[in-house]
DNA sequence: TAGATTGTTAATCGATTAACAATC
DNA sequence: TAGATTGTTAATCGATTAACAATC
């Protein structure tokens, strides 16, 4: 079994995919399943699956396969889904209010212990359950609560000063919604974008070439 | 100059970073830059960026490097900036709506058409300047429209059906919000995946991990 | 035991990086 | 012309797939 360090990003990526296909099949009742079998449901590989489950450990057994259930809690346990890491939301827009509505971040081992916008109207209203705050209060919040991972849903134009308040601050992990590329201007720092105007024109590029 | 049917997937994900770089570099009123200069900008290789350009074309030129404004339009062309794609929107919940509003759609060459929901308190309000139309009108207005991308912002369970009717109405891509897997089950369709839960615990166990 | 299927090593494939001749 | 930098080919790296011995 590997270090988890060593792990590489596509394997990763992979993880929630197989954990929600494990959760299906407990819901259908299915108690064992090949490699095979869930290959041809996920159309990949069989032995992507097996070369992916055994960075963890070996969790099947030979001429049986895997247990469904023994194995989706295996993969809960290494994405951490009964964890409870801190999470802050900047910028409460359109974006950031869907985000904070709808994602549903205990199911995933998080937990939002704040949300913070600069408009002073938008401050004070009560989204997800939760108070806006004012952005002028990020620093302080951050010091005392410690969240580790930062949602980033504002402007271009803001993006650089309040990342640097909150790696000042002591966030390492940004889930980046805005359209600036964190990556380029700060170091060890931990980011997972989704720049929905990319992907949009990914698709049609896509749409266009029939690729 | 390869056929664009050759292009991989990879280069065709970088194309929209190439133009938000260049697009930046214009508003700095760069003229030229080299192919090393960028690089460094983005934090990737110069070999990746000549290497990825000529797929389309030579754009630059030897001892001077690329002419900013040149490139940034051959790649809004090759993007198909000034299209005008037909789009409609199926879920006009807290995610459907955020993106209907924020989205840029024609920036990037798409024209959003029509918005749909099952929900008959969501049916007929007012999002994006567009009236939110009922489910059950879907395929007609397809078949009439003909709208080449759908973006699906429904639950799990409504997904297959929906995706079953805008197939047989002629549709061939799909920005998936939805946590249903589209490829799995529909073969011959683009499908652009914007699985937030997936991208959130992918996010959390490199936090954790520290990769 | 025989059959099935894993865990793991080896082969293949594809993407990234390096090198350099072409050329502006 | 000399210097710079591309376009393109070759080398490397990493990820995926195939194969098979181990073993339940």
């Amino acid at each position: 079994m590997a270090n988890n360090r060593d792990i590489s990003l596509p394997v990763v990526k992979r993880l929630p995919r197989y954990y929600s296909n494990l959760e299906e099949l407990m819901r259908e009742g299915v108690l064992r399943i090949s490699s095979s079998e869930l290959a041809g449901r996920m159309k990949i590989t069989a032995s992507q699956i097996r070369q992916d489950l055994n960075h963890f450990g070996g969790f099947g057994q030979q001429g049986y396969g895997y247990n469904v259930s023994d194995l989706y809690h295996e993969i809960g346990r290494i994405l951490g889904v009964d964890q409870r890491l801190k999470v802050i939301l900047v910028g409460v827009g359109n974006i950031g209010k869907a985000i904070a509505t709808q994602v549903n971040f205990s199911k995933r081992g998080c937990e939002l212990i704040g949300l913070f916008d600069i408009d002073k109207s938008v401050v004070g209203q009560v989204v997800a359950g939760k108070r806006v705050c004012d952005t002028s209060d990020l620093s302080d919040f951050c010091i005392i609560n410690k969240p580790e991972i930062a949602i980033l849903c504002i402007p271009k134009s803001q993006a650089y000063s309040v990342a640097e308040k909150l790696i000042d601050s002591g966030v390492t992990s940004f889930w980046n919604f805005s359209h600036f590329d964190l990556n380029v201007h700060f170091d060890g720092i931990i980011v997972e974008n989704v720049h929905l105007g990319d992907s949009l024109m990914t698709l049609k590029y896509r749409t266009n070439n029939k690729i």
